[in-house]
DNA sequence: CGATTCTTTGAAAACAGTCAATCTGTGTGG
DNA sequence: CCACACAGATTGACTGTTTTCAAAGAATCG
């Protein structure tokens, strides 16, 4: 709809690091379009993850069960987010995780295999990789503070905080299953602030 | 007390790659010896870190006060295993964490422009942190499900499975603000259990 | 439209937190 | 070595928050 996946993703690279046309042409080629309509599903638990998946436009979220089948959000990319599951990955295991599509998603998809011949081939571009995943476990760590230290209501308002961008475009019920609240408690929270 | 910590480092290393002995030499001299008594701060909020840790023997911590004061654990460090933050270092920023010794604690310690000078002269080390950090990834993202989708009790039952080797070498106060629950919820649970 | 899913609301129950007191164990100084 | 002090752990009673269950309203999609 937008534009070229491609080009989104060459600015996403371009915004971090220094890329000469001889390396996007390394780049470039191993990438493939994947376009999911809304509901679709990108993984499913059980399976192995073999690619890494970059959301181009869209929006998708990993999820997971717990023992009692309810599901919990473990994370949302938007577009300018990395997708997939690099335990499965990186352990060769099966997926604890579902991965569907929030809204119609444009996402560029690539093996592992073509990934590491990146990662071996353009060092920049390994290592922001590696820079990215960094910053990926410093938010993870912020989240794990939220989740043991806030009330409901505290959870809520640092949601709106930190991804305003994301408030208003996921659906309510997974918003709680992202902050571990159920959704009529998001709902009277929310009530709540909106009498203030 | 026990063997020597450098020791200790090398074989944390070797079981993870092939080292050869000039690398090791490389690596060797850039590390100092730091011991901590019980209690001491390694890392208080505010400041800046600078460094990288290795505990070869005891216990750190790793905490954070909430908007009440209250202490939340986000790690604890045990021998072979990494301490310190990575984001204070990786931004620039002060700390929002403490680090304090729960043991008295043998670590090693890098200044992070040596850290850098080794990643970049044994390439293998370098993937060996990047693996790590991957790791450490996927270990927050199972403790984000547990503190979002596991009751009290499960969570100190998953806590049991995950980290035998903890439960009964640190305070019950500090495991439970790890768990993100209260002192006297987590001595009511074990009770419930032994009752069993 | 009609069906389905999502959201909100209400009432009751379960759960975890708070506050205060007691108990336990450990380490220190006399 | 004992007694004391102190921190940590447990227990009880109570409070408050969040969940659960059920139903009614919205919104969305074919």
């Amino acid at each position: 709809m937008l534009s070229d996946p491609k080009a989104v993703f060459r600015k996403y690279i371009t915004d971090r690091i220094s890329l000469s046309d001889q390396e996007w042409a390394i780049i470039e080629p191993a990438w493939a379009v994947k376009k999911l309509r809304k509901h679709q599903y990108l993984l499913q638990e059980g399976e192995k993850w073999l690619h890494h998946g970059f959301v181009c436009e869209g929006c998708l979220r990993r999820y997971r069960l717990n023992n009692r089948g309810i599901e919990h959000t473990i994370q949302f990319s938007i577009e300018n987010n990395w997708a997939g599951d690099r335990e499965s990955l990186m352990e060769g295991t099966p997926t604890k995780y579902n991965i569907d599509a929030v809204e119609d998603t444009t996402l560029l998809l690539i093996h592992n295999n073509d990934f590491e011949m990146i990662s071996r081939s353009v060092p920049a571009f390994h290592e922001m990789i590696n820079i990215i995943i960094q910053q990926r476990l410093n938010l993870s760590q912020e989240r794990i503070h939220a989740a043991i230290s806030f009330t409901a209501e505290e959870k809520y308002r640092h949601f709106i905080e930190t991804s305003p961008n994301l408030v208003n475009r996921v659906p309510r019920h997974m918003l709680a299953s992202y902050l571990g609240i159920t959704p009529e408690t998001l709902s009277r929270i929310r009530k709540q602030i909106a009498e203030k």
